[in-house]
Formats: structure tokens, C-alpha cells, sequence
DNA sequence: TAGGCGCATATTGTCGACAATCTACCTTTT
DNA sequence: AAAAGGTAGATTGTCGACAATATGCGCCTA
């Protein structure tokens, strides 16, 4: 049988469990950014011992949510500006890349269950008006999903397991719910047609200018909380 | 003072050490391709308890050198030449976009700089007739430079930090010297000329056309292999 | 003889304690 | 009074032992 990607495997052991709650924590704001990490205070609050505490620590470096000095312990990341627009670069470029690999190598079952999933999605949508939780939580189904179409084991990886939960925490954080809802819907509609159609190159160009508008948004978000 | 990136830091801890002990070991070999990881027998081997070892262990798997499944203990990864292609892939779109973002952010005298190691490769090159290490170490430091010139620190980890023990794996395993020494040159000259000019979009293609030759060089090594 | 079950062994995951290092406050000196 | 040094406290890094899980062998059964 074949492995379940490691961001969708069920947690089979104590560092596992700690690191999915320290990473939702993080991720919500429940952990402030920026805030230090104390190593035995974690370590009682979630009731086990800092061995495995530690394993999810340096799990936690690795999807970028910690940053760790030796000898002198970790700290949440902090976010700001550039960080956001150095990441969205990235997202922007490996997405791109990923949506040219998902037109040469998805299936048509596949494509057709995203097609499905993007008509739930809608229905759903037009229900709650705007409601951005959900709307988040499709969005990254649907990324979810292109990602995974690429094949390609590395770029799934960074996506999916380093750059993502960080993604996720700036949306969270910095409430990035916008106007942006049907819009972004019609996009993703002409993404996995631009797929179907095998066309990677347009799927790439599609895919970059979705992220880059859901940057300028951020951008215009950051600006005006500046003011 | 500015923090030296992690990969050139010098290790402080136990941990560090034993990782970049396993890492050089892994990387040439001295560890078979695909044997498995017994973590009493690193840890008697090096001379340390299990704690840092994990530590290390961790951190190789973040590098893709080793795999970890849980409770069954961890191997060091196969190399095949799907995974070889898929690593040149993501190496093509994510050093174009490095050469990119270098022709916008690198200094003045960061550019002189690589110049004059392009400079000194060549003189040293010609001594040592295509001696494949030196021009590796070379090639490496050439397109390290120019990552780290990209100022965005995501691509610079994940380049540096996540993918380049891989890449080197496959170099020196697979013995990757080939006639293309001196037309590499060439084109890394050709390269930092475009990031001169700040010309990223041409630094782009010409970085993708470079990694895309290098690529075809192993298929074409692999293929002869195969027959 | 082939296949499946169960136990012995070995390996990984976790724990609590000790050692090494850093941080912060206080003292001392110019 | 400000700066440098030292010391106490806390935190991180490391260790050895125990518990939980997987692997492999022998045995039993069909």
C-alpha cells in the first residue's frame, strides 16, 4: 500500500500529537508571535517530557513556525512585511511550477474530483456569504490538491509541509479574509480548466497571477493597518 | 551582529557535529545508498548518547538524505534517477528565480566578488585539467553565491539548507564529472554578466538553460549506465 | 510442505536526572 | 554615575535506563 503524505498521516506517536497542537497553537495566535519558548514550561503543559517536546521543536524549525539558537532556546517567528512578501515570491514561483507539473501528470479522475470539489465549494460559499474560515480552508483544499497533482515528491514536500503552515498563520493572523471569496473561485475554476486542457504553461501563468492578487490584497491590508 | 547562515556556521553543539559527520559520510558513500539507519551503532560509533544522534537524525531527514518511519527506524534514501530528475526540476525553476531576485538585490561588490571567483576557478581549472572535485566544489560555491544574492531567505534554506546534500549525493555517487567543465564556466561567466546588467529575466533563462544541460548530461550518463 | 500464529529479540520512543551554557542582576571600580 | 566583571539562577544539551512497538525466528496446523 501506498505511504499517506506525511501532513495527512494520523499522529502515531507522542511527538507527533504535541506537534500538531503546538503548530495549530502557533498557527492561531494561542502561542503570540515572537513570544519565547520555554522548553519545560511546554513541556508540563502538554504533560510529557522533553524528548519528544524537542523532536516537535525541531519540526517546528523546519516548517518555519520557531526559530531556534543554540544554547540560548527558541522563539516564535515574528511576522512582518518582508517576510510575508518573501514567501508569497516563493509560493508564487512553486506553485506556478507545481500547476505545470499537475497539467502533464493529474489524472482525469483526479482532475474531475477537483472540479467536484471547487462545485461544493461554491454551493457552500454561497450559503455563507463570505464566511472566511471556509473560504480559507477550500482555498487550501483546492492548492492542496494541485500540489499533490504535480507528482513531484520534493515540491509537495516544501509546499505542503514547510511553507504552508506559515501561510497559513499570516492569513490567520493578519485576518486576510478580504473581497477576494467569488473572485478567487472564478480563478480557480480557469486553473484546473487551463489542467484539464493540458495546458501547463497557462496553468502556470493563471496560478501566479491568482497568488500574486491574493498578495497585492495582503499588500493593500498591510498598508492601511500601517497608516 | 549578523547571524551566519546555518549552513556555514561552525557546529557548537554535539548534535551539530555528528550531523555533519553523517552528512559527509552519507554524501560519499562511506554509508551505502539505502542501507539502514541503527541508531546504537551511530551512537556507538561516534562516540555519543542517542539524544543528540536523534537530534541529527532529524535534521537529515529535513535534507532528504535519510527517510524515518515511525517506530521502524530510518534508512538512507535510494537514489534513482525519477528522483534524480524530479531534484533537477525543482533545482531549474528555484535557481532561475534565485538568479532573479540576484539581479535586483546583490551589491555592486558582491558581483565583483563572484567575478573574481570565476577568475580564480579558471586559473586553478586549467591546472588541474578536468579534475571533477574542484570543479564541483567550485560550480557549488559559484551557485551559492548567487542563491544567496537572491536576499530571500526562504530559497536560500530550502536551496542551501534542504536540497544541495542531495544534489551533491547524486554528484558524487553517480561520479557526475563529465566534459562539461569548461562550457560551465562559460556559462556561469554569462550568468553573473546578466546579473550585472540587472537583467533578471535573462539571468533567469540562462540559470534554467545551465541546470536544464546539466541535467541532460545525467540522463544521458544514466542511460549508458542502464544499457 | 506451505502458511499462519506466537514468542523472543532488538529497536525505537519516552522518561527523569545531570552537566554545560547562557541570562540577568548585583557588586565593584574608575 | 557608568561600565566592567562576577555570581546566582534558569535554561538548554546530554546521558543512561525503562517502556512500547516492530522484526524475525521457530513452531504448530492444515
Amino acid at each position: 500500500m501506498h505511504q499517506a503524505h506525511p501532513a495527512l498521516r494520523q499522529p502515531v506517536t507522542a511527538a507527533d500529537r504535541v506537534l500538531q497542537e503546538i503548530q495549530r497553537a502557533i498557527v492561531e495566535g494561542d502561542i503570540a508571535a515572537g513570544s519565547k519558548i520555554s522548553e519545560p514550561e511546554l513541556a508540563r503543559r502538554f504533560d510529557l517530557s522533553r524528548a519528544p517536546l524537542r523532536e516537535a521543536l525541531a519540526r517546528l524549525e523546519r516548517c518555519h513556525l520557531i526559530e531556534r539558537i543554540p544554547n540560548a532556546g527558541a522563539r516564535v517567528v515574528t511576522l512582518s512585511t518582508t517576510g510575508l512578501l518573501a514567501l508569497y515570491q516563493l509560493r508564487e514561483n512553486l506553485e506556478g511550477l507545481a500547476c505545470k507539473l499537475a497539467a502533464e501528470h493529474m489524472t482525469d479522475a483526479e482532475i474531475t474530483e477537483v472540479r467536484q470539489l471547487l462545485d461544493q465549494h461554491l454551493s457552500s460559499q454561497r450559503v455563507r456569504e463570505g464566511e472566511s474560515y471556509y473560504q480559507e480552508a477550500g482555498d487550501l483544499d483546492f492548492h492542496y490538491r494541485v500540489i499533490l497533482g504535480s507528482k513531484n515528491s520534493y515540491l509537495i514536500n516544501i509546499l505542503c509541509d514547510e511553507l504552508y503552515y506559515l501561510v497559513r498563520m499570516y492569513r490567520v493572523q493578519l485576518g486576510m479574509n478580504g473581497p477576494r471569496v467569488s473572485r478567487a473561485f472564478d480563478e480557480h475554476k480557469a486553473i484546473i480548466n487551463a489542467i484539464a486542457n493540458r495546458d501547463g504553461e497557462l496553468a502556470d501563468l493563471l496560478m501566479r497571477r491568482h497568488i500574486a492578487a491574493s498578495r497585492r490584497n495582503i499588500e493593500l491590508q498591510l498598508q492601511q493597518m500601517g497608516t
